[in-house]
DNA sequence: TACCTCTTGATTTTT
DNA sequence: TCAAGAGGTA
C-alpha cells in the first residue's frame, strides 16, 4: 500500500508523512510540491483518515481535478470522490448552496461574473445621475471588489473615516452611496459577485456559530496550494476553519507570488508561522523541471528581490543550453522569428507543437504572435483573453438559462429581455427598473404583477412583456424533468436566438451559431460527465455555477497537439520543453503601471521568474525595437530584467551593432498583411478554438469601404514612392518637422535618416513612418 | 426599429 | 488602431 512514497525524494517524503498540526512547506519552481500535495492526501487516506474530513484548495478546478484522478489511482478506490477539493471559489460556492439561506440567499443564486458587476454597476451610476466621467464604472468597481476582498463591508465603510475621505479627495464622495446600492441590487437579485463567495463565506462562518463548528469538525484536515496568492478573505477562511484542529497544510513558494492586484497578500505567507503555533516547515529546494542554466538564471534574477524566505533552487538535471535573446525590429517581425523559431526546433528535434509555449505580459500581444504561426501553417491555441464563456452569443445563451433558475437575476434579465427582438425597449425597461427598486421587487416580479401596479406601459407591450414572462415559465416547467442539455437546447430554439444568428448570414453571424453550437456540445458532455458522478445529477443549476467559475484552463483542450500562447500569469504551474518569453521591454515588461513602487516593480519581477522558469528544456526572451502600442509605432527600450540575468546563462543571438542589418521584409507588405488576414476565411479547424479571430460586420464594413484602394498595386506604393530626396523638408505626425539627412535601402527596406527640428536624429523605415513631403 | 456615425477607452495581470 | 457602445436620424 505504502510504496508510492518509494516515489519521492527525502525532502519531499516528510512533509507527506507529518501527521498532525500545522506545516508550511516552501516549495521552489519545479521541485514536485503538487506531488507532495498529492501524496499527502493520499497518505492522509491510508492511514484511515476519512476523505469526507478533507479539504484541499487548488488554484484552480483543473488542478484539482487531476489531483482527485491522480489520488484515486494511487489510494485504488473510489474514496476519493468524496474529497472536497477545488478552487476556493467553487468549494466556498457549494457551501454556501447549503448554508447560504442562513444569510437570506436562496440555494439556487446566480454568480456574477466581473461584465455582470460592472454592468449594474454602471447603471447604479446612471440611475443615481451621477457624472460618468468622474464614476467611471470599472475603477468604482475595481474599489468595490478590493473593500470585499478586505472584508470591508458597507457598514464598515461608512464607519472609516479615512477611506470616506479618500473617496472624497478623489472627487468621488458617493462611492459609499454607490456601495450600497450595488450590494442590495445584488442581495435582492439573488446573486453574489466573485467577491462575495468569499466574504459571505466569512459572514456565514462568523455568524453562525453552529455552522463554523460543523465546517470545522468536518474538515479537519485542510491543504492550500498556492498560499502566496491568498487574499486576505481567504486567508480568514482558512483561519477559522483550521482553528479547533489546526491540522493545516499550505505549500507555496513566495517568489511565485503574482496576484496582489487581485488582492493577494504575500504576508499571508512569509507570516504563517506567526500565525499558527509549532509550525512545522519544510523545504523543497530541488528542482525537477529545468536545466542548470535556466534554474540559476532564474535565481539571478529572484536575488535582486530584498523581501522573501530563504531557500536555495538548485538541480541535478543537466547544464542544458544558454538563454537565447533576439531581438528585432518591430513586433511583426518578433512574431516571425519565434514561428520560424519553434518550426526549426520542432524539426530538428521531431517535436510536437505542445512542446511550445509563448507567454507574454499582456493579451494584446498575441495578435503579431498569432498572424506569424498561421502564415507557418504551426497550429495553436490560445488561453486567456476573451474566454469562450464571455461571449456575446454565449452570454446570452447562459442568460437565458440563468433565468430559469434565479427569474430575480437582474443582469441576466436585462440582456435579453429584448434579445432577440422583441419589442421592448429601453424606455419600458427604465419604467420597469424604477418600479422594482420603489417596491424593492425584481424586475420578472413587477412584470408578473403588471394587472396590480400602475405603469405607464401600454396594452400592446404589456402583452409582449406578460408573453416573455409565460415563455421563461415554461421553461421552468420543462427543467424539473429534462436535463441541461435537452433544456438548452429547447431554449435556443425556442427563443429564437440560435435562427436570430443564423439569419443574418454574415461570416460573423455563422461563427457565433457555432459558438452556440458547441456551447451545447459542451452542456452535453457536462450532463454525460456529471451522471457519473455520485453526488451530481447533471441539472442546470451545477452547469451554470461550473461555467461561472470556469476558467480557460478548465476547458478541456482534447487532444489536439498545438503550440500553447498565454500571459504569464496563466502559465503559473504549467510547464513546457521550450517556452519563448516574448516583450522584453520597459514599459511593457516590467509594465508601466507597475514601476512606481518597489513591492510593484518586486512584484513583476516575480513575474519574470515564474516566466523563466516554466522552461525545461530551453529558453528565449525576445524583444523589439519598434512596437504597435496604442494604434502607433513606438520606440521600444530592452527590459531591465534582460540586464539582471547573470551574462553566463545567457547568449545574444542579436548583437548590437547590427541593428540596422536585418533582412528584409519583403514578404510583409502592410496592407497585403493586413488585408489577407481579414479577407480570408479561415477554414475552422476540427476543435478550432474560439479565440481565433473572424471578421465581423463592423471589419466587413470597412472592408468593403477599403477595396478600390487596395485594388491598386500592392505595397505601400505611395509611401515608398514618396517624392523623397536628401535634403527634402518634410512632417512626421508624432516627431514634427525635419529634414531628410540620407535615404537608403530599396522596397520595403528603404529608410531615412531625419534631423528633427526638436533635435533628434531618427532613421525611419519609410514604409512605417508617416511623412508628410513638404519640399 | 434599423442603420449609421461619432466617441471613448483600451494595452496589466483573473477567480 | 480597433471595437464597443452611445446617440442621432429616417
Amino acid at each position: 500500500m505504502e510504496t508510492f512514497l518509494e516515489e519521492l525524494n527525502e525532502a519531499q517524503k516528510a512533509p507527506v508523512l507529518h501527521k498532525d498540526g500545522p506545516l508550511m512547506v516552501i516549495a521552489g519552481a519545479g521541485s514536485g510540491k503538487t506531488r507532495v500535495l498529492t501524496y499527502r492526501i493520499a497518505h492522509l487516506m491510508d492511514q484511515g483518515v476519512d476523505a469526507f474530513n478533507i479539504l484541499a484548495l487548488t488554484f484552480t478546478n483543473k488542478a484539482a481535478r487531476e489531483m482527485k484522478k491522480r489520488i484515486a489511482h494511487i489510494v485504488g478506490n473510489s474514496e476519493a470522490k468524496n474529497l472536497w477539493m477545488g478552487t476556493f471559489h467553487s468549494v466556498f460556492a457549494k457551501l454556501l448552496r447549503f448554508d447560504g439561506d442562513k444569510l437570506g440567499y436562496p440555494s439556487n443564486f446566480t454568480i456574477y461574473d466581473t461584465q455582470d458587476s460592472q454592468r449594474l454597476i454602471a447603471s447604479i451610476i446612471k440611475e443615481m445621475g451621477l457624472d460618468k466621467d468622474i464614476y467611471k464604472y470599472k475603477q468604482i468597481q475595481n474599489r468595490i471588489s478590493s473593500y470585499k476582498n478586505s472584508l470591508i463591508t458597507v457598514k464598515a465603510y461608512f464607519q472609516n473615516p479615512e477611506l470616506q475621505e479618500a473617496d472624497a479627495m478623489a472627487k468621488r464622495p458617493r462611492v459609499g452611496e454607490i456601495y450600497q446600492n450595488y450590494v442590495d441590487r445584488c442581495f435582492k437579485a439573488g446573486a453574489m459577485d466573485f467577491d462575495d463567495l468569499l466574504l459571505r463565506t466569512n459572514e456565514l462562518l462568523n455568524r453562525f456559530p453552529e455552522v463554523l463548528l460543523k465546517y470545522q469538525d468536518r474538515f479537519r484536515y485542510i491543504l492550500v496550494d498556492e498560499y502566496q496568492d491568498t487574499n486576505h478573505s481567504q486567508y480568514l477562511i482558512v483561519k477559522a476553519l483550521s482553528d479547533r484542529y489546526q491540522n493545516i497544510c499550505v505549500v507555496g513558494d513566495d517568489a511565485q507570488s503574482i496576484y496582489s492586484f487581485r488582492g493577494a497578500n504575500i504576508s499571508n505567507i512569509l507570516n504563517f508561522q506567526r500565525d499558527y503555533d509549532e509550525v512545522a516547515v519544510y523545504r523543497l529546494e530541488q528542482n525537477y523541471r529545468s536545466t542548470k542554466n535556466i534554474v540559476n538564471a532564474a535565481n539571478s534574477i529572484i536575488a535582486k528581490n530584498k523581501n522573501q524566505l530563504e531557500k536555495v533552487v538548485w538541480t541535478a538535471n543537466d547544464e542544458g543550453s544558454t538563454i537565447k535573446i533576439h531581438r528585432s525590429i518591430t513586433d511583426a517581425e518578433e512574431g516571425r522569428y519565434v514561428a520560424s523559431s519553434i518550426f526549426e526546433n520542432k524539426m530538428q528535434e521531431q517535436l510536437p507543437n505542445g512542446n511550445f509555449a509563448v507567454l507574454y505580459r499582456t493579451n494584446s500581444q498575441s495578435r503579431a504572435i498569432e498572424d506569424a504561426l498561421r502564415k507557418k501553417d504551426i497550429p495553436y491555441r490560445i488561453y486567456g483573453g476573451l474566454s469562450f464563456y464571455q461571449r456575446k452569443e454565449i452570454k446570452d445563451v447562459l442568460s437565458y438559462l440563468r433565468l430559469v433558475i434565479n427569474p430575480k437575476d437582474e443582469e441576466a434579465l436585462k440582456r435579453i429581455i429584448n434579445f432577440p427582438a422583441r419589442g421592448i425597449g429601453q424606455t419600458t425597461l427604465d419604467r420597469l427598473t424604477v418600479a422594482a427598486n420603489h417596491y424593492g421587487r425584481s424586475i420578472f416580479e413587477v412584470i408578473e404583477n403588471l394587472g396590480k401596479i400602475d405603469l405607464k406601459i401600454n396594452a400592446g407591450t404589456k402583452r409582449k412583456l406578460e408573453d416573455f414572462v409565460t415563455m421563461i415559465k415554461s421553461f421552468q416547467i420543462m427543467n424539473e424533468n429534462a436535463d441541461a442539455f435537452t433544456l438548452a437546447e429547447h431554449v435556443a430554439k425556442k427563443t429564437g436566438i440560435l435562427l436570430e444568428f443564423k439569419k443574418d448570414g454574415t461570416p460573423e453571424g455563422i461563427a457565433r451559431m457555432e459558438n452556440i453550437e458547441e456551447l451545447l456540445n459542451g452542456i452535453k458532455d457536462f450532463v454525460e460527465g456529471q451522471k457519473e458522478l455520485a453526488d451530481a445529477k447533471g441539472d442546470l443549476t451545477e452547469f451554470l455555477e461550473d461555467v461561472a467559475l470556469a476558467t480557460d484552463l478548465d476547458k478541456d483542450t482534447g487532444d489536439d497537439d498545438r503550440v500553447a500562447l498565454m500571459t504569464i500569469h496563466l502559465a503559473k504551474g504549467l510547464e513546457f520543453p521550450y517556452v519563448y518569453i516574448v516583450g522584453m521591454e520597459e514599459d511593457l515588461f516590467p509594465s508601466a503601471m507597475s514601476m512606481n513602487t518597489r513591492s510593484e516593480l518586486e512584484e513583476e519581477r516575480r513575474l519574470f521568474y515564474v516566466a523563466l522558469t516554466r522552461a525545461e528544456k530551453q529558453a528565449y526572451l525576445t524583444y523589439t525595437q519598434n512596437r504597435y502600442r496604442w494604434g502607433k509605432l513606438i520606440d521600444a527600450e530592452p527590459s531591465r530584467f534582460l540586464e539582471e540575468i547573470d551574462e553566463k546563462y545567457i547568449e545574444n543571438l542579436t548583437p548590437i551593432e547590427n541593428t540596422y542589418r536585418f533582412k528584409p521584409l519583403v514578404d510583409n507588405a502592410i496592407f497585403g498583411e493586413v488585408d489577407k488576414s481579414r479577407l480570408r476565411q479561415s477554414k475552422p479547424v476540427k476543435g478550432e478554438p474560439p479565440s481565433i479571430r473572424k471578421p465581423n460586420e463592423n471589419q466587413l464594413r470597412k472592408l468593403r469601404k477599403l477595396k478600390p484602394q487596395l485594388a491598386t498595386p500592392v505595397g505601400n506604393t505611395n509611401v515608398v514612392d514618396l517624392n523623397l530626396a536628401e535634403g527634402s523638408l518634410v512632417n512626421h505626425t508624432r516627431f514634427g518637422k525635419g529634414k531628410v539627412l540620407k535615404i537608403e535601402g530599396a522596397g520595403n527596406d528603404r529608410k531615412a535618416e531625419i534631423q528633427f527640428e526638436k533635435g533628434d536624429i531618427k532613421k525611419l523605415l519609410l514604409r512605417f513612418a508617416k511623412l508628410e513631403v513638404l519640399s
